[in-house]
RNA sequence: UGGGCUGUAGCCAAGCGGUAAGGCACCAGACUUUGACUCUGGCAUGCGCUAGUUCGAAUCUAGCCAGCCCAA
């Protein structure tokens, strides 16, 4: 019988995920991180209930000392640039698939399992494993995913990637008597307390003065209470009334400046990416057409990827709205992630 | 202290005798495993103040107050 570690949060999702694989025929072990000092005290206790429940061997490991190395620092380092991260992106790659996969060889274990909305399947075009677009167009998490390391998608299971819609899952959950049935989603960054993140950053020291909110032509709208409390896109917030809307542009580490406009300026049509990542086979070497993610919530788009030495120059057929450095962007080949990065620069 | 203009919510602003549009900001909710965006809903018993005309006034009249501009 083929052993799967599965990394269990407590929530809906990874417990069905046991469930899943259980039927499936694997033996199933449950392995709970701690990640963070102010881990949900039930999430731990709730991932143990699901074990008992399912006669699952479970696990808990202290990551906390990592994940502050890994995913907090570079968080706070992220801010201090003037850039808005993505910590979940982070923690795929070192933890989620980075430290867990290493207990995953230290207990023997074939595979490993996260209840993530993704796919990873035999591709007989690239003649290796790829991971892919889930079911759920939805859900789909692959974005989140771009960046773990290739080595090890043959040893992923990612149980839910069938599911097109998650009253599914509550539902097996239900059925299972699963205590987690009707527990409500996570979302919001797990380690800020009360999504509060700009106490978040202060407690940690960041650098936070007053400065102020210009117009391009340099006009000066208003105050603002430090380039922390903004992101690019941002509407909500500013306090300034305008005749219309008015939204975050860029935001200068320099001056300590931000710089706002109208919505048709936040658009651009072209980006570089470094930190690039890959999961395909694909010869980069000539511009290449893809499609691809500029944040998690946007839709795919048309563009052209050329590489060279480190760096991905992307050029969308339509201007993309609110590019974010710090931000990652992701390379669709079809269903197939290609690959991705983070966003340092957008241009006109 | 001669002339002209303006005063509607925190900001901008429509209305020009028939019972207060809209936008921005703000607040609440929905959406969401990042930060955002988006969506839905809320937001002036009152139109500088006072008196008057009128069945009815933000809209007309008079006086006052405040601000701006031009001329002395």
């Amino acid at each position: 019988m083929k052993k799967v570690l599965l990394g269990m949060s407590g929530g809906v999702d990874s417990s069905v995920s046991a469930v899943i694989l259980q039927k499936q025929g694997y033996e199933v072990i449950g392995l709970t991180m701690l990640l963070c000092e102010n881990e949900q005290f039930t999430a731990l206790e709730d991932a143990k209930k699901v074990c008992e429940k399912l006669k699952i061997e479970h696990h808990v490991v202290d990551l906390r000392e990592e994940f502050k190395k890994h995913v907090i620092d570079n968080f706070i380092c992220s801010y201090e640039k003037a850039k808005t991260p993505n910590p979940c992106v982070e923690c795929n790659k070192y933890m989620k698939f980075g430290e867990f996969y290493k207990i995953a060889q230290d207990l023997n274990c074939d595979y490993i399992a996260t209840g993530h909305y993704a796919k990873i399947e035999y591709s007989e075009k690239y003649k290796e494993y790829v991971l892919t677009k889930s079911n759920s167009e939805k859900k789909d998490q692959t974005y989140f995913l771009y960046n773990i390391d290739k080595k090890i998608l043959p040893k992923i299971i990612f149980p839910l990637s069938d599911f097109e819609d998650k009253t599914e899952i509550r539902k097996i959950a239900e059925e299972n008597g699963l205590i987690v049935a009707k527990k409500k989603d996570s979302q919001e960054i797990c380690f800020i307390p009360n999504n509060d993140y700009i106490s978040f950053l202060k407690n940690n020291n960041i650098k936070n003065k007053k400065g102020k909110i210009v117009l391009r032509s340099g006009e000066i709208l208003g105050e603002h209470n430090g380039i922390i409390n903004y992101t690019i896109g941002q509407r909500k917030g500013l306090g300034i009334s305008y005749k219309e809307p008015i939204y975050v542009l860029k935001l200068d580490n320099i001056k300590n400046e931000v710089i706002v406009g109208t919505e048709n300026e936040l658009y651009s049509n072209k980006l570089e990416a470094n930190e690039l990542n890959f999961l395909l086979n694909i010869d980069l070497t000539k511009p290449l057409e893809i499609k691809a993610k500029v944040r998690y919530r946007a839709k795919e788009a048309e563009a052209i990827l050329k590489v060279k030495d480190g760096i991905a120059k992307v050029i969308f057929k339509e201007p993309q709205r609110a590019i974010t450095p710090g931000q990652s962007i992701v390379f669709y080949k079809d269903n197939t992630v290609l690959g991705g990065g983070k966003i340092t620069n957008k241009f006109s």
